[in-house]
RNA sequence: GGGCGGUUAGCUCAGCUGGUGAGAGCGUCGCCCUUACAAGGCGAAGGCCGGAGGUUCGAAUCCUCCACCGCCCA
């Protein structure tokens, strides 16, 4: 005999259960061995990066896949690292030097690199420690780092690969520019978010004759970057203005274009397809080099570009006399002069959507300059075409679409960053003849002139520009390594659909490119975790709950299964801390099944095996096959959350709410068979749970009175499903449920004892038998004193399939108040009937409808029928008697 | 402007390869501390499945339109 607490604590075991599983190596891939393999990445966090739920959720999806095909015998390699984050990272190191008063500038490039690999050996990473908390089986031995050596190799590889292929080019381009973070950003790094904001109407005189042109823009100050006027070429308004010019107001200094030349404020009225008739006034300023689709009509015109602004977003000698602002002062400014000159004809407020730095928030400035870019079409096309032939399947499907959608609009990818951390692009020019070479080993010559004075292009590579060979470059990549040859392409990828583009697209790009063949074979996309606002999570917010802390309330198995039971597929997910109370009551709900078998069971350990002699006994290996083969699918198809529900289902509702208890005064009486079965039972729930649940199941496990266990529940073999069918037994048994439920609902409406006789009145031989057999357990499951057969017995009546009993009653009182439920239930029954009756006298349904749906339907009209004619019949006597 | 979702019980969601007396958890209301579990048990109440059409013998489920909410991309 065992004694277990009556209540579950997490606390106590978890950590002792982690070290064990450690110990044994038991997360450890074996490329050596014999077995199929299994192999996922994890999506790396970032070394800045605490544990969120929403990393949570992403390593718990992981965790049960990788548990579940440990145990199906597949060899699993989950690859575990965390990624450099350039940005962040030097936000974080930059902001700890600004506490004393320096910048990395008065580093220098090499030491303050230097102070951030120390801030990485000294907190980067935590994550990866905060995981284990989790219970999360990562191949640990194998923690990887984006600017590790070996993977640093393999980003330099890429590039000089793509850049030698012709797919990298340095071009001069508008970019999304943060002036916070001093760098460019890729077109994804940028999140919109509407604001108010104002359209402003400002006044362009006609050059050589009177009148004027009106443009409407949200960026006024911007205009004295403007080089042309642009409208429609199908608007009546302006067709006789084309070819025209106008007058840039207040200019009375000299703008220089990128190239050095003047540009005369007087500029051209030119017509555009891209121009809105509907917006504003139906001419806009033209400024190409701080809009990308002024751009864009700057190149078709040949418009020169005026730039207006430095890199710190302050106006600069094109300004002229508002040179020294920055762009917000400048904005006032500008306003303020054009206005006090006439030129502002009105001001309107005005919605609209503003680019903000996707890690620091701040607005974006659409910026012209030099960058290198990845010509994205080819990659693009393959990527794709993956996911259109099935080669990469992307559940659930819905996000298919919004990745053809992406892929089908993007644009090149701006992949340098003007900052110090991350991969320094592989770029040398020579200082003397401006040879440009691109090579993997720093030249010490130059290849044309031979002359030393080299210098290395200053920015370095977009963090993801790293992380989207990661599926290969964690695997040895460009190393042909046994773990690249083994355990690529990966099987699935499991992560958040907000890095869908960012991450996932370009990691099929890589992919194929590099490695000629998809990185993965599944892509699962889970929802993103919101409060019950349904605003995202975050620090600012103070709605992001701190997982660990919630582990050590609940329990890392409860957090978990809680989790996972709120998680919708496809959707986000509505999070509140009570919602984790369902996984933490469902472990203590397992907890205490196994105390009551663990304190019942006297004997030893018992072997494996089961003795089905009683109808609950077949009732519930009948279920449990069905669960085990519906779960086994739904694991195999990512569909979590229904796998979730169906064990907390089985094992609670029915395991726990029905055998359990029917079985009990069997247990009591230490009926050896009853202990079989439900052990038999246990230990299979344990093991369909182990994915989701790992600590309390392996601590249940190792308690389990059986023979011949494995050493851990990790490495246990799955259930396998089809070894046992009691379909006619699994029927009788739901109907002495339905008995069993009637008879409490009466007991409970008409607040009756438990010295009850049930009177049975009708029933046929074969459920007569059903119920001598199982004549205890009625009498325990519904508190009473078991059924005699008696006829005109005073009472309440009650109708099971062919059972007919009366619950005996005296009080009239009692009897009436059942009356009344019946009325309503006739009324019930009533209006399905004259459906089913309705759908009977069709003959196009008799005609057209499957013969087993006709069928049905002339049972269930039977059934009622005679249902409510008994029912009527009783009435009828209970009203005599009370009359 | 282009695209994608959602709308089912008070709340969060299942169900949607058409045939259920429309489900679960939480919350609510009764009764129970019955020696596994009050983080529990037993029972109950609560829904014209967003609206309007259509397809079909039959629609929560398929199609069209509309409304509202949300997201992605311009």
């Amino acid at each position: 005999m065992t004694s277990l607490p009556s209540k579950y604590n997490p606390a106590e075991i978890e950590d002792k259960i982690y070290a064990f599983w450690l110990k044994e190596s038991f997360f450890n891939a074996n490329p050596s061995s014999s077995k199929p393999k299994f192999s996922i990445v994890i999506p790396p966090p970032n070394i800045t990066g605490m544990l969120t739920l929403g990393h949570v959720l992403n390593n718990t999806l992981q965790d049960i896949i990788v548990r579940f095909k440990r145990m199906q015998g597949y060899d699993v390699l989950w690859q575990p690292g965390i990624d450099h984050a350039g940005i962040a990272t030097q936000n974080v190191v930059e902001k700890a030097l600004a506490k004393e008063g320096k910048t990395r500038f008065d580093l220098g490039r090499e030491e303050f690199i230097k102070s951030v690999w120390k801030w990485k050996e000294e907190y980067g990473g935590t994550i990866l420690l905060q995981l284990r908390k989790l219970g999360v089986s990562c191949d640990w031995s194998r923690v990887k780092f984006t600017m590790d050596e070996e993977l640093s190799k393999a980003v330099i590889k890429a590039f000089v690969k793509l850049y030698e292929d012709g797919l990298i080019y340095r071009g001069t381009r508008i970019i999304n520019w943060c002036p916070r973070c001093g760098t460019a950003l890729s077109d994804e790094e940028v999140e919109y978010a509407e604001r108010d904001g104002k359209l402003y109407f400002l006044k362009y005189p006609l050059v050589g004759e009177d009148g004027f042109v009106v443009v409407a823009t949200t960026r006024p100050e911007t205009y004295l970057g403007d080089t042309a006027v642009a409208v429609n070429p199908n608007d009546p308004r302006y067709v006789s203005l084309i070819g025209k010019k106008v007058k840039l107001p207040l200019i009375s200094w000299e703008r220089m274009d990128t190239h050095g030349r003047p540009v005369p404020p007087e500029i051209p009225i030119i017509a555009s397809w891209r121009v809105e008739s509907e917006f504003g006034t139906g001419a806009v300023k033209v400024t190409p080099a701080h809009d990308p689709v002024d751009f864009e009509i700057g190149e078709e015109y040949n418009l020169a570009k005026v730039q207006i602004m430095d890199t710190s977003v302050v106006m600069n000698d094109n300004a002229g006399i508002f040179a020294g602002l920055n762009r917000e002062d400048a904005r006032k400014r500008i306003v303020e002069k054009l206005d006090e000159n006439g030129y502002v004809i009105k001001v309107e407020d005005y919605h609209h959507n503003v680019g903000t730095c996707y890690r620091c928030n701040t607005v974006v400035e659409p910026y012209l300059s030099p960058q290198w870019f990845v010509k994205i079409g080819p990659l693009a096309d393959k990527a794709y075409k993956a996911v259109k032939d099935g080669h990469i399947r992307i559940i659930p499907e819905q996000f298919e679409k919004i990745y053809f959608n992406w892929l089908e609009n993007v644009k090149d990818w701006c992949i340098s960053r003007q900052i110090w951390w991350g991969h320094r692009i592989p770029v040398y020019i020579c200082q003397e003849c401006d040879n440009v070479m691109v090579q993997e080993v720093e030249p010490r010559v130059c290849s044309r002139c031979g002359s030393t004075n080299i210098t290395q292009d200053e920015d370095v590579l977009d963090t993801w520009f790293s992380s989207w060979l990661w599926p290969f470059s964690t695997l040895g990549w460009p190393e042909d390594t046994e773990y690249l040859r083994k355990y690529y392409p990966t099987d699935l990828l499991v992560t958040g659909w907000d890095i869908l583009f960012f991450w996932v697209a370009r990691m099929v790009m890589a992919g194929y490119y590099f490695m000629n063949k998809e990185p993965f074979k599944r892509v699962y996309l889970h929802g993103l975790i919101r409060d019950e606002k349904r605003r995202k999570l975050s620090k600012s917010l103070g709605n992001s709950p701190d997982p660990l802390e919630l582990v050590g309330k609940y329990g890392a198995d409860g957090v978990r299964m809680g989790l996972l039971l709120i998680t919708p597929e496809g959707q986000d997910v509505i999070y509140s801390e009570k919602k984790i109370e369902l996984g933490r009551n469902f472990c203590n709900k397992l907890w205490n099944a196994c105390r009551l078998l663990l304190m019942n069971c006297t004997e030893g350990k018992i072997d494996i095996k089961v003795e089905p002699i009683r109808i609950e006994d077949r009732w519930i290996l009948h279920l449990l096959d069905k669960t085990i083969s519906e779960i086994t699918r739904a694991l195999e198809e990512q569909d979590f959350n229904r796998a979730s529900w169906l064990i907390y289902d089985f094992f609670w509702g029915k395991y726990c709410d029905w055998y359990l208890e029917a079985i009990k005064p069997r247990i009591f009486k230490r009926d050896q068979s009853a202990f079989q079965n439900v052990f038999y039972v246990l230990k299979n729930i344990l093991q369909l749970l182990h994915p989701f649940m790992p600590f309390i199941t392996e601590e249940l496990w190792q308690k389990l009175p059986l023979n011949g266990l494995e050493e851990s529940i990790m490495i246990s073999k799955w259930p396998e499903s089809g070894k046992f069918e009691f379909y006619e037994d699994f029927e009788d048994f739901e109907t002495l449920k339905t008995l069993i439920q009637n008879v409490r609902q009466i007991k409970a409406e008409a607040s009756l004892g438990d010295e009850i006789v049930l009177a049975l009145e009708f029933s046929d031989n074969k459920m007569e038998k059903l119920l001598n057999e199982n004549a205890e357990l009625l009498e325990f499951l519904c508190g009473i004193k078991g059924y005699k057969k008696a006829r005109g017995i005073r009472g309440i009546p009650l109708i099971v399939g062919n059972f007919h009993f009366i619950v005996p009653v005296d009080s009239r009182e009692k009897i009436e108040k059942m009356v009344g439920n019946y009325r309503n239930e006739i009324v019930e029954l009533e209006k399905h009937l004259t459906e089913i009756v309705k759908k009977l006298e069709n003959e196009e349904f008799l005609k057209r409808a499957p013969i087993e749906v006709v069928e049905k339907e002339k049972e269930k009209k039977h059934v009622f029928e005679l249902k409510i004619e008994k029912l009527r019949e009783y009435i009828k006597g209970l009203e005599g008697e009370a009359a």
